[in-house]
This record gives C-alpha cells, structure tokens and sequence, in this order.
DNA sequence: TCAAAAGTGTTAGCTCTACACCCATGC
DNA sequence: GCATGGGTGTAGAGCTAACACTTTTGA
C-alpha cells in the first residue's frame, strides 16, 4: 500500500465530483376527518415534470449550491415549496446508492416541522400537493422508504425530546400536546400520566393564562427555551 | 414562484457538482495501561502530508468513487488504512458547512467497530498512528468535534442494542461483554444485574463451551444472529 | 483451604399504568 | 343541574440498583 492511497487529504486534489442534492421531508398536522383523533400528518410533495419518473410525486429539494451549507439548502427548498420556515429541522441521512436514480445522485435528507398555525392559509405553488402519510405510497425513487424512516424518527424522537411542541404554536394547552402526541404515534394516550410525564420533563414552562372554551378553562404552556426542542448530542444544532 | 423553482428532479439536470468525502471514525480496543478497566478505546488517524492542516492527524477517508456506494466508500477506505473488514459500520452524519475546509468539500461520515481479535497483529501503514480516544485532541479540520459526537452514539447505542459485541470475537463470556460496556461508558458495572439484563435482552445465546482460566469457568456465549447488532429503524442495514 | 471469579437470590425504592375521583366552566 | 374536559390521587405491577450469598475452579 503506498502512502499516498491512505487518509482523506493525503490526496492529489482530484476527488470525483458528485451531484448533490438536499431534500426534506415536511411534517405538518391538518385537521382529521375520521373524528377519532383531532390531527392528521400531512406533508408537501411535488409533481415530477420531467424524466426520470415524470409525473411522480416527489419530496422537494434541489442542488445544493456552491455557497450554502447543508442545512441551509434544506431550509432554502422548504420556503420554495411551502413558503415557510420550519419550527425544526434536523438532519436524517444521506442515501448514496449507486443505483437509486439513473444518474448517480447522493442526497443528504433534511426532516422539519411546521407549526400548524402557519400552515392554516398559506399559498401553495401549483405543482405542490399536500398529503396524509398514513396512505402515501408510489414516490419517486427512493422517496417511499425515505418517508417512513423519517416517520420512524419523529416517532422515536417524541419520547425523548419536546420536538412534539415544533407543531404547536408559542402557547398551547397540555391536551394540544397530547393530541399531538396521539397523532404521532396513532393511539391514544392517558390524559393524567401524560401531564405528570410532560410536566416532569422541564421542557414546558406553564404560563398565569388560560383558554377559555366550553368547559373548564386549560392553562396555557409555553416551550422552556432552556431546553433545546431536541438532543444533538455534542453536536451543535444544525448550522452547518 | 415559478414552477422550475420547485422541487428535485424538475432540475435542469445542470446541479452544481460538489466534491464528497467519505471518512471514518474507527473503534477499537487495546488492553489497558491503567489496571482500574481492562481496555482502552482506540482508533487510527493518519498523517496528514498536504496542506491544508499538514502535519495534523485526521480521520482516515477518501474521495466517493463514482462507481461505490457511501457505506463501500468507507468500508473501502478502512481496509486502506487498516487492512480490515468492520464488524460493525453505521452513517454518523453529514458534515457540510462551507468553511470546514479552504475548498468545499462535503464529507459523509461513518463509524465502525473492530474485532478486538483482528486488530491484534495488523501491520500499520507507516503514516498511520493508533491513538487512545480520550485525550485525542488537536486533529485536522472539524474532526475533534465529529470524534465526540461519534463517541457520543457509540455510548448511546450501547443501551439499547448488542453493539458492544462488535468488538467481541465469536465466543465470549459475560464477563468480556462487560469490560467492554465498561471501557465505552467508562464505570463500572455489577456483575450480577449486567448478566441478568444482558440475557433477558435475548442479544446473545449461551454455548455449551466454557472458558478454563484461573477460577471457575465462565460459560461461552455467541451472538444471536436472528438479532440484528443495532436497530436502524425501517432501513436497511447498510448497503447504501 | 483459600482467593477469586462465576453465578443466584433478595429487597427497597422507583417508575409506569390504569383508573377512580374531584374541579370549574358553559349551557 | 349536568355534561364535558381539566386536573389530582392512588394502588398494584414491574423494573432497577445494591449487595449478600453460594458455587466452582486453580493454586
């Protein structure tokens, strides 16, 4: 083995170049019609017109360019699709298959988070459709597999972490959480352990306000800006 | 907002081309200079002989070929550095800020484990150096920080899947297994209640072989090859 | 017989879960 | 008052951590 074949840098400067692209998979709740639970997840995906799989349904994204990080290319392509900014975004794997498109593509995906007070009536380009994951299937390459790897992480991510409060908007009640909880993980949760649970966790502060409605009025939470929506690790949220 | 605007695929097909790196974080064991824990967690870097960051060590790596997946890349760039296959290899993260290298280069990170047994007698390239984890500082661009975090998972993932028996060859003792999870999360762990934990989690499969040492023998087990090593969720193990 | 590691038993304390119950409001 | 969701209390099951104890070997 000669030296120079060893050790990234220890190169001539020819790396191949690779096409990169950046894409995300947007979460955002839409209210349920089957009256069993209050929120279905829906999410923003794009109609394909050109080859390869031309007239697919697609998860936005694009190139990612010369001057912009990673998680900037994410949040750049969401505002395209969505015209918004995402409550949270986190990084959820880069798919680099040789074969996963006919021209060989690596693509770093993105997952975010739409508070659903934004999402209420914001404009949508016509190529964009929203839909309910729960029957989402026949995506562009990959995209499928794609979608339940990052349904599987907001799922794990949940128990762990105030990533639910990324739907919610700055106040909100503990049934606003829970019912988000319950839309996540699709069963329904014990109103009273699920408080004590939440409220011993430190990632919601309760505020002197509360929601008047037809019943008893809820005390109104906010966000614990102490403590980040989620756990990086030792790695610092996202601005690469 | 126009309709090319949006969306992956309804490119122009003219993406900017970026150059990827594929890198490496490699963990081992060595036995333990210090007689509190038998092991020491160890892993290669290699000299750097270029600018930029001449002279510092980095994590091994390399350019993606155009013909290789990401998981062969690092896989390939290994057994460069080490003469080794892993026994274990999981995506970290995708590092791609624009000022983490003079030129733009977006790196796909890995982390991998090597059998304690393998490693024994390998013949190093002479630009390549094995260093303990804990006091390694001072390595080329952003990787004292991607070393943490890889660090980070490992000691995660060691709670909820086998992982530490990638390390192990074969046949080991409970006894083995648990220096192992020692060494990772630095303390010490009770004999008796590591055992009960470890075989209710179905992970390994108990032998009818024993270890003859100094004391009473200590019952061999194996992996349980119907559990996988680690979860990855709905994706597959790795063959990206 | 003794030291040391292998392996088993036991208990106190904690968390989780299910569910009973009270509270405050609109109608 | 009464229906309804907000909010509190509590007992049993199950898990965890600490540590006492027994077993089996080599020396």
């Amino acid at each position: 083995m000669t030296q120079s074949s060893v050790a990234l840098g220890n190169d001539n400067g020819n790396g191949n170049v690779i096409r990169l692209a950046v894409s995300t998979v947007i979460f955002a709740l839409r209210p349920a019609k089957h009256p069993s639970k209050k929120w279905d997840i829906v999410m923003p995906v794009v109609l394909r017109t050109r080859d390869p799989h031309e007239g697919k349904w697609a998860l936005p994204g694009g190139w990612l360019r010369e001057d912009e990080g990673l998680a900037a290319a994410a949040s750049r392509t969401l505002a395209e699709t969505t015209g918004l900014h995402p409550a949270y975004l986190e990084q959820l794997y880069a798919f680099g298959a040789v074969d996963r498109s006919p021209t060989r593509v690596v693509s770093v995906l993105y997952w975010a988070l739409l508070r659903a007070d934004a999402v209420q009536q914001r404009a949508t380009p016509e190529n964009v459709e929203w839909f309910s994951v729960d029957g989402l299937w026949g995506l562009a390459f990959d995209h499928d597999e794609i979608v339940q790897y990052a349904l599987w992480r907001l799922q794990n991510k949940l128990d762990y972490s105030g990533i639910a409060q990324g739907f919610l908007p700055e106040l909100f009640t503990l049934s606003d959480l829970r019912e988000v909880h319950e839309a996540v993980l699709n069963k329904p949760l014990d109103p009273a352990n699920f408080r004590r649970q939440v409220e011993g966790s430190g990632e919601i502060v309760p505020t002197d306000q509360f929601r008047k409605g037809s019943h008893r009025p809820a005390r109104l939470y906010r966000t614990n800006s102490e403590v980040a929506l989620a756990s990086h690790g030792p790695l610092k949220p996202d601005t690469q």
